[in-house]
DNA sequence: CGATATTTGTTAGCATAGCTAACGAATTAT
DNA sequence: ATAATTCGTTAGCTATGCTAACAAATATCG
């Protein structure tokens, strides 16, 4: 959707802020968007052989480093019986193990394998590879554009919940 | 991320073309970006009472409007027998409606109710909400960039596998 | 026309992934 | 020392995905 010129309407304060609307307008936009983008390179996951809940707990593991399942379920915005059960199957598939901490003897440590980091990234590899086939299309100033707005958006879920 | 400047690499044609690697690091941003931004607004979903996978099939007949359960299920990227669960489960609610076809016995056309449809705008409504308010705190000029991005990304969307 | 093939959706049965409730073990607080 | 809290697990439910096998309707072909 391309929209118009910019609509401003100005506070007491003479700040100039874009009409509410329109920045319901956007956010209706990228959220349509970030779920038609993800529906499309998810189908790419059946490659690894893996399901969703296990690539994503692994990908946290891999990226963010080694952590407890507590924290890894708070990561993952999931109960710590589901942890329990994706950290099981991830441990019998030999992509992560169960530590146990010296200091508190409550509290395991989990811990991706090289296999289960290999097969993360491959698997990311396979998704991302597949939406830059699709950007290749994009002239490059299209392609520049695309990427400030990525980059506004980082700013978005940096400060998420803030203030 | 924050990119710095265009890096350019001319083809045989002379037609100016980003370096793949940009491309691949634009493409990885987006996944990503694309991932948490969801995941964050996903969590509104509870307060509608239906599960993520009702919520999907309905929006899809809400805003493509009424089609079969074959066209439903390839829509959803589901396979027949769970659209036919799904689509049981939004009738015993009230949500949706079969309607058998006059030209075709096999076919079965699915309606949403009006109840159905005024659930999934609540719930929608909820999400897009979510995401504006953090929108907010960005100024004018993130707001137009973050658009543009969009517009971009719509066009990728639009012209998916072509080619 | 009638036998066969294809299409459409369902049923059955399995695996994965989410939840709450209830619990056991370890640690912390009183 | 006892009580409260924290961390993870077990049990058992629901929801959502799949394949295989099927029934019914339609289409195709000899």
């Amino acid at each position: 959707m391309i929209r118009g010129k910019m609509e401003r309407m100005p506070d007491s304060a003479g700040t100039p802020k874009l009409a509410a609307h329109r920045v319901e307008g956007i956010a209706n936009d990228l959220h349509s968007a970030a779920i038609h983008l993800l529906r499309r390179v998810r189908k790419q996951d059946t490659k690894t052989g893996e399901g969703p809940a296990r690539l994503s707990a692994l990908s946290v593991l891999v990226f963010a480093g080694p952590m407890t399942l507590g924290e890894l379920a708070t990561a993952e915005q999931v109960r710590p019986p589901t942890m329990t059960r994706i950290v099981a199957a991830l441990e019998s598939r030999g992509l992560a193990e169960k530590v146990r901490d010296s200091e508190d003897a409550r509290r395991v440590k989990i811990h991706a394998t090289q296999k289960g980091s290999a097969l993360l990234k491959r698997g990311r590899k396979l998704r991302v590879a597949y939406l830059a086939h699709q950007l290749r299309k994009l002239s490059d100033s299209e392609l520049m554009t695309l990427g400030e707005g990525i980059s506004v958006l980082e700013r978005v879920l940096g400060n998420w919940g803030r203030s």
